[in-house]
DNA sequence: AAACTTCTCCACACT
DNA sequence: GGAGAAGTTT
């Protein structure tokens, strides 16, 4: 106890120590970038239990990733040692998983369900939209997905929007999402949504459920308060109101996820929902020196929602903030490199003192390429996640179907591939047999003589049934890793790749072995052995959770995924309008708001040095913009900031066009698309009907040149010149 | 009916 | 520059 004391008085200041040893009510804690949250969530925690406020064993603390939930968990490890085992630490998605797993036969679930990602659900909704005879041009399936997406972040499901006359839908948008949910629970699945959903409904429907985890949960702590939305927030409210003890940390200037549901007011209304909540500050901040916490705050001071508070640190003054402009994306690449070298040099500093932050994925190729050029060694968190990509995605198919035979969409996925005789039409008479008869994909390959095929594709069906059927029945026999290895050569996925000898293969070879040796090594340290443990761990596993800061390496990211990190030097590329703001977030104030957070999250990442660059033109595959600098920066006090100009110029105007030609091989070259043709890609033009617009790309000249526009709104016509009636803006 | 080839569309951020 | 749909070949 005395040492824990210590530690209190060594480690914590005054404000930190008052809101950790508070336990009268419902308490919210303030917690501004770089002021020590996690250290007074930890601390809150071992005080807890050493001053016997609370067993681990009732502490519930919530996180939004795992990556933070082991921090914490180590962190614990360290200051109170083995009684931490005992603690409940998790991210919402996996506490709910959890709590599913035990209960999901209420809501007519079985235990082994399948967790359904953005890629099932895409290819559930192209089934249902095939059965229905809906055509892809007419609902676009990735724009239907982000449709019920929306309304699940609402909590309304099929059953509440069909009765509710306030929320009138296009019959058709009715009857699939009712579909979907329908398939969904044949394919004994869920998606992301529904694992925080379905809890609720279950603690409504069977009280006695959320009694026990009232009892077991007592003490509930969460983490980023501010990005949890409506069903986190009942999630959270319904275990916390029996006992009232609830702690929750956040920042609402760092409330970056509107768009997936989470509501600022959750935070900023904390004191309406728990009326006798008692609200802490912590605005010292140990991170960043004077001048880029000064250019931080004044950015955000220009937000109209936020609760007040303002940073203030007793660090040095620093650098000023150097805000580099660039004539183009590439050079601009190269000025960050040049910058970097520079930097390495003179301050001594090591690759992984660096991060490049960015706004979107597709900015980080081209400063990867800038990268490699010079043989800084690098690592990029996110874009193309190795869960996503195809191949890893086809053996994480296998294997959750092993686990749970109903999951028609992983069936469907694995059923050819490798190739092995059972093709398209095959495929659609065994799906209809299965929905003819109301059972499950996988039940109708047993039953073949009854599908209606030819003989020679029965015999390749029979077998494909035979072999998973036995892997069926081998899932919960067998350790994972020693399942997953005789499994996937039995199918022959291996074989087939290392007979097919392009690079590609060997590659997807390459990824499948690193799958293996993951589930091998999740078998020699996690608890569970099984299989399906692995599955449930993967499909919540986040872009920042396999990232460390071991090695000797820079690390590129969005600045989303930058939340919650700090390095000594920080970049943020592409500081331009309509990147950051994001031209989707200009219009709403709510949305600009929010985009300013997402800047001065990202300028707070920074411990000494910060550096804004923008570029005055980008390529994207379809054609050239010209950007101009971001409406942030004007907000930006002249006072700690520097402007530069790069250096570096464009070489030769040959090799540009080239590049151009090279990016868009696939069409008509840039030449020929615009000399020659007083249409010129990137200009601006006024329609009389779609109004202003900007020109990507065209094709041919004079006045037969096909013209393809971007109106306002994201709005895409292609014109013939004569009849368009185009005047240059 | 299956395998192979070309075309089209797409990227804002992520559990 | 990648995935899946649509189209074409065997």
């Amino acid at each position: 106890m005395d040492s824990f004391n210590k530690i209190l008085e060594d480690k914590l200041n005054v404000a930190q120590k008052t809101a950790v040893e508070y336990n009268e009510s419902p308490q919210l804690i303030f917690a501004g970038a770089g002021s020590g949250k996690t250290r007074v969530l930890t601390n809150k925690i071992a005080f807890l239990i050493q001053h016997k406020i609370c067993p681990p064993h009732h502490i519930l603390a919530v996180t939004f990733t795992n990556k933070a939930a082991n921090e914490m968990k180590q962190r614990l490890e360290k200051m109170i040692g083995h009684s931490s085992k005992f603690l409940n630490i998790g991210t919402f998605h996996s506490i709910c998983a959890r709590i599913l797993r035990a209960d999901a036969e209420k809501l007519g679930f079985q235990q082994m369900y399948s967790i359904y990602d953005d890629a099932d659900q895409v290819n559930l909704i192209k089934k249902i939209m095939k059965r229905f005879g809906i055509s892809e041009k007419e609902i676009h399936p990735r724009q239907f997905r982000s449709f019920i997406e929306k309304s699940k972040q609402k909590m309304l499901l099929p059953e509440d929007v069909q009765e509710n006359p306030k929320y009138p839908l296009e019959r058709t948008y009715l009857n699939l999402y009712g579909e979907y949910q329908k398939e969904l629970k044949i394919a004994n699945a869920m998606d992301f949504n529904d694992l925080l959903i379905y809890p609720l409904k279950i603690f409504e429907s069977h009280p006695e459920v959320l009694v026990k985890y009232q009892k077991r949960f007592q003490y509930v702590l969460v983490d980023e308060y501010q990005d949890t939305n409506m069903a986190q927030f009942r999630f959270v409210e319904s275990l916390a109101k029996k006992h009232r003890k609830l702690a929750v940390v956040g920042d609402d200037d760092q409330s970056i996820y509107g768009w997936r549901g989470a509501d600022i007011a959750n935070i900023l209304q904390f004191k309406e929902h728990f009326p006798d909540a008692k609200i802490f500050k912590l605005e010292q901040n140990y991170r960043s020196t004077k001048n880029i916490l000064t250019g931080a705050n004044t950015i955000i001071l220009n937000n109209q929602n936020r609760a007040e508070k303002s940073l203030w640190t007793d660090g040095e003054i620093g650098e000023p903030i150097q805000v580099v402009q660039c004539d183009g994306d590439r050079i601009e690449s190269d000025e960050i490199v040049r910058i970097l070298q520079e930097n390495i040099f003179k301050q001594k500093r090591k690759f992984s003192d660096f991060a490049i932050l960015y706004r979107t994925n597709a900015q980080s190729r081209i400063l990867e390429e800038g990268l490699r050029r010079i043989g800084i060694p690098y690592t990029i968190v996110g874009g193309i996640r190795f869960y996503d990509r195809k191949e890893i995605k086809d053996v994480m198919a296998y294997l959750k179907f092993a686990v749970n035979p109903k999951d028609n969409i992983s069936i469907k996925r694995i059923i050819n591939v490798p190739p092995r005789g059972i093709g398209r039409t095959t495929q659609d008479r065994i799906e209809s047999y299965a929905e003819k008869h109301g059972i499950s994909i996988f039940e109708a390959l047993g039953n073949t003589e009854d599908v209606g095929i030819g003989l020679v594709t029965k015999k390749k069906v029979d077998a494909f049934y035979t072999l998973i059927t036995k892997f069926v029945d081998l899932s919960t026999r067998l350790n994972g890793d020693e399942f997953a290895q005789i499994y996937l050569e039995e199918t022959g996925l291996l074989k087939y790749l290392q007979n097919n000898g392009t690079e590609l293969a060997a590659n997807q070879l390459e990824n499948i072995h690193e799958l293996l040796n993951g589930i091998t090594e999740f078998c020699q340290t996690s608890e569970s052995k099984q299989i399906a443990q692995f599955i449930e761990e993967v499909s919540l596993y986040t872009d920042i959770d396999q990232w460390n800061d071991h090695g000797n390496q820079i690390t590129l990211m969005t600045l989303h995924s930058a939340k919650g990190l700090e390095f000594p030097v920080v970049f943020i590329a592409g500081v331009e309008d309509g990147l950051l703001p994001h031209i989707q977030s200009i219009e709403k104030q709510e949305s600009l708001d929010e985009e300013r957070r997402l800047f001065y999250v990202g300028m707070t990442r920074a411990r000494q040095e910060l550096f804004l660059t923008y570029a005055m033109k980008r390529y994207s595959y379809d054609g050239v913009y010209y950007t101009t600098p971001s409406r942030f920066l004007s907000e930006l006090p002249e006072n700690v900031t520097a402007m530069n100009y790069s250096k570096i110029k464009e070489k030769v105007k040959t090799t540009y066009c080239k590049e151009v030609k090279n990016s868009h091989s696939h069409s008509s070259t840039f030449e020929e698309r615009s000399i020659g043709s007083e249409w010129k890609i990137g200009q601006f033009v006024q329609h009389r009907t779609f109004g202003k617009g900007k020109i990507v790309s065209v094709e041919g000249n004079g006045d037969s040149a096909k013209i393809s526009i971007i109106f306002h709104g994201n709005i895409r016509k292609k014109l013939i010149a004569k009849y368009a009636n185009l005047t240059p803006v």
